[in-house]
DNA sequence: AAAAATTATTTTTTATGCTGAAATAATATA
DNA sequence: TATATTATTTCAGCATAAAAAATAATTTTT
């Protein structure tokens, strides 16, 4: 059928090199021509083309030669000279809106952190000027931090909490703010003169795993987030898949129990109204003497204590995640499964009887399980996966421009 | 990251237009060149090329002009000429494996039905020699009957129940073979003297509906099987989606409810035992007075009769599977699913109560929900699928092999 | 009926990008 | 110092695609 493929032609055909190129420069960090010929299957002397393009677009440059030797084992000749992105090309900001907090995150355009920022904020929702006028100045506080002025942004990722359509970069909810629908991306654009990228913040996890994590390479894999909700990153065929509208990977809200317990979101049986931090404390607070519970440290404490009625609602919560996580399996097959999470203490949801439950509800084939890997990170790994998300987007920007550049 | 795309260099290059092209024309099933250039993007006098090697080739045809108004509304002017795939390039044969009865079907290279044929059988497993006998048996007897000889097939495609490596033509596990972990695809090679196409049959059912449905064009959607069990096809940007090792889509096996009903591959609360026909009967047995029951019409009948124990269990089976559709919506926010089930016997799983049980457990947003259709079809559509597939593994070799000869 | 207008297709020309081969550069070793 | 080795760059040639021009096949107008 008429693929969307784009037409190989001139311009189109040298930008995919480009960024082919590019994308495997910041990859491996440093790495010499001749590698990058051999990972991304384009002849030296393309490479030679296009990386010169790159140096004198400033983007990437030439790494003086450490005493180290050459990793292909070679003796002698004529030493590789590495190449690495230019880390002071660009700006890029990366924000986390959380329940409590916004975190702001400078990199460079290595991805190297710069500083970071946080602000607390009241966990109430506020109208979309308010946020605009927040995001700036956690902004402006930041590059007052980094001796630097917002105005030397090139680009800023957005994660928030929420249904968000990527590609739009449109908000149809967030419980960050008042009301739905809002063009979130066009408010922020005007406001401030370099572009925003928003995203679901679950995938913004996704995106720094792809980028900085151990997954480089990895073409499909699926990030599990666990925070005040659970959320869900898929990546097919080294992309981020989001569906028709944007608002797939809802994993927090696929169905567990029929007619089961009531979810923040209002309908009942969600994986979220079993696991997440408000479903526990409310089945631990109907069972306790002393009234209401508020946080989840107490609760870990009466596990530890050896109280069976509090390990029982881990436990069941632990068993509705397997169910949840063994779908995931059942659908997509994946690689590799990575649960990210901030706290030790949901360590009851990727513990030995949870795995075993999981292993026991994916569909048997005598090959080896995807692997599940735990990455224990907080908000400053969301914000990273926010500059990833922006580094990513700029980078392609200022390629497409040299190359419209070039042809003009 | 390096992508694993390939250099653009010479025959891919030109490869990859004339895929397109010849795409372009299949799914059209009449065009002009004019159209071609314009649907895919690439230009009159590049398709004027590819199609005088298509044409040389043989692999497609001009058509007579008929009477009929030029589609773009002119009414002067050089009339277009169609092009259309050649029909009698290639024979091609899709063969499905089912509980009683085997389907083959053989179509011409348009896709055009030119008999089918089918052969009952004993549901029980059996050896992977006796299939492929089983196999070249009913393949020659529809020779026979199409008066044509094997050595004119090109390809075939095979559909069987259970978990297949596609890329592989690998057989994990099928409810019509006496082991698991066969290579069936390199013993039917071995053993006749064309190439076989082996998928698992929900993604030929997707295959059928991208390649003869009514949804040409559109990049992604979902086929849910219902059939003795539940199947799923995943199309994502126009391709079959199938997982790392090749056994994603299993949503029969998906869970919907822990430590739910036995189903019949062992584990507990898949969603085929509670929709499965075998399930129902299950239940309804139990309840009978009249001892076991084992068909389905009788089951109906009694509904129909307004026998509240039976219907109650269609209504669970219905809440169920809503649930399955609502979590296959979560996960994916697909355009469109397509429930491809054989018999009206089905209707309790598509009916009102169950869309609007799946309307209320889909996370909300203020965006059209994807689309749902029912398709009811037979065994005779499934052979069609395993023959789609066939026919596009069969016309993408021929053109890389044009692409060869091109080259020498 | 001839000329003009219109649309589709093909041919010709032009430009681009990629690669292989050759040249050059930079080092280690003999 | 010469030689071997490896990395990078230069260069010539090739393939492809698109733009522009030419041609073909019609209908409409004169």
């Amino acid at each position: 059928m008429p693929q969307s493929k784009k037409s190989h032609h001139g311009q189109d055909q040298r930008e995919s090199g480009r960024q082919q190129v590019f994308d495997a420069i910041r990859q491996a960090g440093r790495i010499a021509r001749i590698d990058i010929a051999r990972e991304t299957q384009v002849s030296p002397a393309t490479v030679t083309a296009i990386t010169s393009e790159l140096l004198s677009a400033g983007l990437i440059s030439e790494v003086a030669p450490d005493g180290e030797p050459s990793p292909s084992g070679a003796k002698r000749g004529r030493p590789r000279v590495a190449l690495k992105v230019r880390g002071d090309a660009y700006l890029i900001a990366g924000i986390k809106v959380a329940d409590r907090q916004v975190t702001v995150l400078l990199v460079d355009f290595e991805g190297r952190s710069i500083c970071d920022h946080s602000h607390p904020i009241e966990p109430l929702p506020v109208a979309p000027d308010a946020m605009v006028a927040l995001i700036r100045e956690v902004l402006q506080t930041a590059c007052q931090k980094a001796g630097r002025d917002l105005s030397d942004i090139a680009g800023v990722g957005l994660g928030l909490a929420g249904l968000i359509d990527a590609t739009r970069n449109f908000v149809y909810w967030s419980p960050n703010l008042d009301r739905r629908n809002v063009e979130l991306g066009e408010i922020l654009d005007a406001a401030m003169p370099f572009p925003f990228f928003l995203d679901n913040d679950a995938n913004l996890v996704a995106k720094a795993e792809q980028l900085f994590g151990d997954v480089k390479g990895t073409s499909d894999f699926i990030v599990v987030t666990i925070e005040q909700g659970v959320g869900m990153g898929i990546v097919i065929d080294h992309q981020i898949y989001r569906g028709e509208r944007g608002c797939g990977a809802e994993f927090g809200h696929t169905k567990v129990q029929l007619d089961g317990a009531l979810c923040r979101c209002g309908q009942r049986g969600c994986l979220e109204a079993y696991v997440g931090d408000y479903a526990l404390l409310r089945e631990a607070s109907i069972h306790s003497p002393t009234g209401v519970i508020t946080d989840l440290p107490t609760l870990m404490t009466r596990v530890k204590a050896g109280d069976p009625t509090t390990k029982s609602i881990f436990d069941r919560a632990g068993r509705m995640f397997a169910m949840g996580l063994a779908n995931i399996i059942n659908f997509f097959d994946p690689e590799l499964i990575i649960l990210s999470g901030e706290q030790m203490s949901y360590n009851f949801l990727y513990d030995e009887a949870v795995m075993e439950k999981v292993r026991g509800s994916v569909v048997q084939v005598d090959a080896p399980l995807p692997e599940i890997r735990v990455h224990k990170w907080g908000d400053l790994m969301w914000a990273k996966g926010a500059a990833a998300y922006a580094m990513e987007a700029v980078s392609a920007r200022k390629i497409r421009e040299l190359a419209a550049n070039h042809a003009a």
